[in-house]
RNA sequence: CGGGGCGUGGCGCAGCUUGGUAGCGCGGGUGCUUUGGGAGCACUAGGUCGCAGGUUCGAAUCCUGUCGCCCCGACCA
């Protein structure tokens, strides 16, 4: 199938009129968009490649591995979010998936392409239609000619478990894992950072099935050794961490990180390797409270005194002496807006996921949870709370609920939300949920707000506070805590991004979308769910954002465009350009991925450009062509090894294929 | 959504405070010279300053609105 190229290179002329095999557009034919590379992509020439390299970074890009891409001629913004793969990026694509594709067959795994346009009314059999609509939802969402409501697909579970229902009936068709490598739409709050967080993005995501939990394991144990296989092969290096579940819901779930600086995400670790998680995970142990001394509990005048700093300053206290109280509202789709006391040991901070998490347990007859907003002023004058009643600054965990009353008007009447909301008006509980998180419970005696005004207590119990809070670990998790599995350890900080993240899934969805299969013992039940999802167009970032200097992209060899590029010094030397054409061909008909850089440009200009780009190996043609010699240059190493072009080819074979 | 910043030839920027109808570098085209790490010289094309109003004799510049893009945040009372 190379043969198109092969004949043109006989007639390709010093000016390059010739038409090339890449121009015929040979990969349409392959009729799978993310389909594998075939011999037609097998060679190019850099002058018919539409590349446009920039010497400055461009104003839109903060980090380096979105100016690279940008630079290098990897990609474009079309607008926020929304990014175009040009060539050389998506044969980077192609070969993640390829890799992707091998190792997901390798474990039986079944691909499948599922709709994109997705309609709504699966979407509010799950219960996710509105949390994804409304508000700060992230499912672009449009009405069809017929007035129906369709949704873009942020992820498939509703897709794939209607036909799952449809298609499994018996415990003998499972376990079956079935995936697909799709571009993904999702309206993020804020896109950023090129192809890191985009509205639009290619993602492998995979959706196993299983007639009880132990197979669900065993498929879940399937998919991290795959994963770890796929970005290892891929030339990343990364780190597994256990993680929170998110809106996806289920159990246990892993994400794959590839460490690197510019990563939105928090990574704690202990150094012996046992224990990794992302930050909105991870649990550890919070250090000793000083104890407090044993006067019986006391009022304290502590005017001015807000904050735990002002505290500390003003009396000598240890911040974990101190209890605080977070005075929060939780939104719910059922419009339920439930008021929050969350106590907190002084000198910890709240991980707002598990709170989040919690929130949803707790209160999960009133749908999925929407917004979670401080109690402000605003809020007070919102809800015609008695202006004054909560003592902001003050607070203590036994803050009573009639600071929830009303004063003046009726409830509700001044405070609908706009009429066209998807939501239901919202409608305020008059008491407070209370919840603490251990550390706060566990303090014999504690400093906390007296709830009036410029006043404190000291020497608190819980016993003086009324009923205790339910306990939740609500605490996020610092550098330098100590470790679970092993105090002497401690928790060390990396940055990381996700590229990968595996759940298991348990029966939520199956048993919202009536999922079921017939069991051994002949009883319907619902199906056991995981689900796998591999960011591919993030990942090839975050290869760049692991793999480059300072004169370009170095890619992995595995997932590098091209593994080689034959840079012609001067194209108006004859000898020159003929031995690279043949060495060109050569390579091609040894099945090596290989670029000629035939523009009539100047050396410095090509090697600069093959530097950028990040070819993983630079055959340079120049000075010695006359005498057969020719030059080998590594990308990432910048070792340069003279040799006779008759050895070329063995050479290269031994350093891409060894 | 809150806060901050930015929109001026393809790209990166200056000009704006103190209104007088655009400038620099890179890039593009042509020619000559050069030819192993983003060449030199000459010539040349290309923008009416995001868009819409307003003020003014006159607006890139001042005012209002609007659209787009980037960054931080959307928890710590």
């Amino acid at each position: 199938m190379q043969c198109a190229e092969s004949r043109n290179r006989a007639s390709a002329s010093k000016h390059h009129t010739g038409v090339n095999a890449q121009t015929t557009l040979a990969g349409s034919a392959l009729g799978q968009w993310y389909g594998p590379l075939t011999s037609p992509f097998l060679a190019m020439r850099v002058s018919r490649l539409m590349l446009v390299t920039l010497r400055d970074d461009p104003a839109e890009a903060e980090i380096v591995s979105h100016k690279l891409l940008l630079r290098a001629g990897y990609t474009r913004r079309i607008s926020s979010g929304i990014y175009a793969y040009l060539p050389l990026l998506w044969r980077v694509l192609q070969k993640i998936s390829q890799i992707v594709r091998e190792e997901m067959n390798a474990t039986g795994a079944l691909e499948v392409l599922l709709p994109q346009l997705q309609p709504a009314d699966l979407w509010e059999r799950s219960g996710r239609w509105a949390g994804y609509t409304a508000g700060e939802g992230i499912m672009f969402h449009l009405t069809d000619r017929q007035g129906r409501e369709q949704g873009l697909g942020p992820t498939h579970e509703e897709v794939i478990t209607t036909l799952a229902a449809d298609l499994i009936r018996s415990y003998r068709q499972l376990p079956v894992n079935l995936y697909q490598i799709q571009t993904k739409f999702r309206d993020e709050i804020r896109p950023r950072f090129g192809l890191m967080r985009g509205r639009e993005f290619i993602m492998k995501d995979a959706y196993s099935f299983h007639a009880d939990e132990a197979s669900l394991r065993e498929t879940y144990a399937d998919m991290d050794g795959a994963y770890r296989r796929i970005f290892a092969r891929c030339g990343l290096r990364t780190v597994a961490v256990e993680a929170d579940s998110g809106a996806i819901g289920g159990s246990a779930s892993q994400e794959f990180m590839v460490t690197a600086e510019a990563g939105e995400d928090l990574v704690l670790a202990s150094a012996d390797g046992r224990y990794a998680a992302n930050q909105e995970r991870a649990v550890s142990l919070a250090s000793e409270a000083l104890p407090l001394g044993p006067d019986p509990c006391q009022q304290l005048s502590t005017p001015g005194q807000t904050t735990i700093e002002a505290l500390v300053a003003a009396h000598g206290f240890d911040p974990s002496q101190i209890v605080k109280v977070l005075l929060l509202a939780a939104r719910f789709a059922d419009g339920t807006v439930q008021p929050v006391l969350v106590s907190l040991r002084g000198d910890q901070q709240l991980n707002e996921v598990k709170l989040a998490n919690a929130l949803t347990a707790v209160l999960a007859d009133h749908g999925a949870l929407l917004e979670v907003a401080p109690i402000d002023g605003a809020f007070v004058e919102r809800w015609s709370l008695t202006p004054g009643a909560i003592p902001f600054g003050y607070l203590g965990p036994d803050l009573a609920d009639d600071t929830l009353d009303q004063k003046g008007k009726a409830p509700g009447v001044a405070l609908t939300s706009a009429p066209q909301s998807p939501v239901a008006p919202p409608r305020l509980e008059r008491h407070f949920l209370r919840l603490a998180d251990l550390t706060a419970l566990d303090l014999p005696r504690f400093v906390c707000g007296a709830n009036q005004a410029d006043s404190h207590r000291v020497g608190a119990t819980w016993a003086d506070l009324g009923p205790l809070p339910q306990t939740v670990d609500l605490r996020a998790a610092q550098p330098g805590d100590r470790c679970l599995h092993d105090p002497s350890q401690h928790l060390e900080a990396t940055r990381g991004i996700e590229v990968g993240h595996i759940f298991q899934l348990g029966r939520k969805y199956s048993t919202a979308l009536d999922a079921t299969f017939t069991n051994e013992a002949g009883q319907e039940e619902p199906l056991w769910m995981g689900c796998y999802g591999i960011g591919v167009s993030r990942l090839a970032q975050a290869a760049v954002e692991q793999n480059h200097d300072a004169n370009g992209i170095c890619w992995p060899l595995a997932i590098a465009p091209y593994a080689v590029i034959i840079v012609i010094a001067n194209l108006n030397e004859p000898l020159q350009v003929k031995l690279a054409e043949r060495l060109y061909g050569e390579l091609q008909s040894a099945g090596v991925e290989v670029m000629l850089d035939d523009r009539d440009e100047r050396a410095g200009v090509k090697f600069k450009d093959a530097d950028l780009i990040g070819i993983p190996f630079r055959v340079v043609v120049g000075r010695g062509a006359a005498s057969g010699q020719i030059e080998l240059v590594s990308r990432v190493e910048g070792e340069r090894q003279d040799l006779a072009a008759e050895d070329l080819l063995t050479c290269l074979m031994q350093r891409i294929r060894p």
